[in-house]
RNA sequence: CGGGGUAUAGCGCAGUUGGUAGCGCGCCACGUUCGGGACGUGGAGGCCGUGUGUUCGAGUCACAUUACCCCGACCA
């Protein structure tokens, strides 16, 4: 009550959210170490819905897994020029690798005599790794494209963290492609960020806007970024996914040649892509109301929790019976269920407690409904309850997971689609910035004036949506010549 | 890294002019309850973030330090 109060309160608050929504929801809690988290089984296993859905899409398009080394030395990184500016802020670093007792008996210290003679990157991204690995592995066309993926962990000293969306700490998925021709690292750019886009809706009911970064968005070492943004409810965007067209330049920084057909030498052509937990913090900034998670049954760890109404042990005796027959005729079709028949606590607090762990559905069962031969369902997206014969009731939530699948994507959508605005005037743009959404707007195409803008109103261009219909006009703040909008907002 | 705040029981918090710690929730036991977060009685649980001072005496005062939160700066 005390949670739902205060997220009252502070409607637009997100930190809000996660320190007294997510943290006590059993996603995740703060360990001692800064700025990372510890993911609690309830939030781990959405991670793991995520990973299999994703890695399902990584197999159908070609794609095999790998792993590489946690540690990068030193040196591999400063072989690309750009990427090593990126990434030298935040990098944590190896430098010893051995303990001895204090001097003063005072617990351990790092024994001076133990120093790396090259010090060692804790991986912040492993294109390095990757590309001086590729090195051996390509020598002729034949040996292209290379298409790995892998699952990971990646660390990035952040001056600021914040739970979920960029922690020192964060698990992931980098794809780490190579192709003999442009054209087809390009192509493989784009297929993957379409896979991201697919996944966030067909998965998280996240709509998404795909699009290219502008060059001052862009990732250290790459040529273009195709990204993938989402509205979050209180009109800030959040970049839920990115895939790089990298050129030739990690090929020509670690020397990755091969052999064509003609027998002439060539550098290969390179892409990556990820996605992070990140995206978990993006289901629940789109979906989550003042009554806890809402998730969608396609990532929900519980779908269906079956709550028993009864009292005394004879009675529910009788109702574990009854209900663990609903719960295997669901559970035949692939739904996945919780029978919570835990005998110390009142059937009201087990609904407020699975709805702010967002269940999609809860069928609850009292001695009434054994004797009329119903059920109570209760869906989490909209609240609704009704009664139902229990004949048939296994068909109908089936019909039901997929309903508030789609109900809470174009829920989504709608909100977005109502905090989307054309804007021509940067008066009205400073105005209307205020109140968050994003914003397509005429721009000139040039950094300064992008870099005015953010400046002036924090505002940021998401990215140059991609396909989206010509349209001349003016840049809304020097009137120079544009060809399309492109989407501004605030982010995190 | 700059500004502000916090650190006392598992969680949320009190703790007065310095005098060796308390409340609510939760937990354990028993009883009454049970269709939207139940109640009674009893019980367990604390090096007051860490260090150094001041003092007869420090949760309380001073200095330092660490961690976390918020706002910036920074950023896949």
């Amino acid at each position: 009550k005390k949670m739902a109060k205060e997220v009252t309160d502070k409607e637009e608050n997100y930190s809000l959210w996660y320190n007294n929504l997510v943290v006590k929801a059993d996603l995740a809690e703060n360990s001692a170490v800064r700025g990372c988290m510890v993911i609690k089984p309830y939030g781990y296993a959405i991670w793991e819905k995520m990973q299999a859905a994703l890695d399902k899409k990584f197999k159908d398009t070609g794609h095999v897994n790998a792993y590489f080394p946690l540690f990068i030395p030193k040196s591999f990184l400063s072989k690309e020029a750009e990427h090593v500016e990126g990434f030298a802020k935040e990098c944590a670093v190896v430098t010893h690798h051995r303990l001895m007792n204090s001097p003063d008996g005072k617990g351990v210290v790092v024994d001076p005599s133990a120093k790396l003679e090259e010090e060692l990157v804790v991986r912040p991204t492993s294109e390095t790794i990757i590309w001086n690995t590729y090195k051996n592995w390509i020598t002729s066309y034949r040996d292209l494209p290379v298409l790995c993926n892998q699952w990971a962990n990646v660390v990035r000293w952040e001056m600021r963290t914040r739970l979920f969306l960029r922690t020192a700490e964060f698990l992931w998925q980098e794809g780490h492609t190579a192709h003999a021709t442009r054209e087809e690292a390009i192509e493989e750019t784009d297929k993957m960020v379409n896979v991201y886009a697919d996944f966030a809706r067909e998965f998280m009911a996240v709509p998404v806007i795909v699009g290219s970064k502008t060059a001052s968005e862009r990732f250290a070492g790459a040529i273009d970024t195709r990204c993938i943004e989402a509205m979050m409810q209180d009109g800030k965007a959040l970049q839920a996914g990115t895939s790089h067209f990298l050129g030739q330049n990690f090929a020509k920084a670690f020397d990755v040649q091969f052999a064509g057909k003609d027998g002439k030498l060539d550098y290969v052509w390179a892409t990556s892509w990820g996605v992070s937990t990140r995206l978990i913090g993006a289901l629940i900034m789109a979906h989550s109301d003042n009554n806890g998670l809402v998730l969608p049954p396609k990532l929900a760890p519980i779908q269906v929790v079956l709550v028993p109404i009864f009292k005394g042990e004879e009675e529910l005796t009788l109702m574990r019976e009854h209900l663990q027959k609903i719960k295997t005729g669901l559970e035949a079709k692939g739904i996945s269920v919780k029978l919570d028949d835990r005998d110390n606590l009142r059937s009201g607090f087990k609904f407020a407690e699975w709805e702010l762990k967002g269940v999609p559905v809860r069928i609850a069962v009292g001695p009434r409904d054994m004797q009329n031969g119903t059920v109570e369902l209760a869906r989490r997206d909209t609240l609704e309850k009704q009664l139902l014969p229990l004949d048939g009731v296994v068909e109908h939530v089936e019909k039901l997971l997929v309903e508030i699948q789609e109900n809470i994507y174009k829920k989504a959508l709608t909100f977005r689609e109502q905090n989307t605005f054309k804007v021509d005037t940067y008066e009205e743009f400073k105005t209307r910035i205020e109140k968050g959404g994003f914003f397509l707007c005429h721009w000139d195409g040039t950094a300064e004036t992008e870099a005015k803008i953010k400046e002036e109103t924090k505002a940021t261009i998401r990215c140059i949506p991609a396909g989206a219909e010509p349209e001349t006009g003016k840049c809304m703040v020097t009137g120079k010549p544009s060809v399309q909008r492109v989407v501004f907002a605030r982010s995190y």
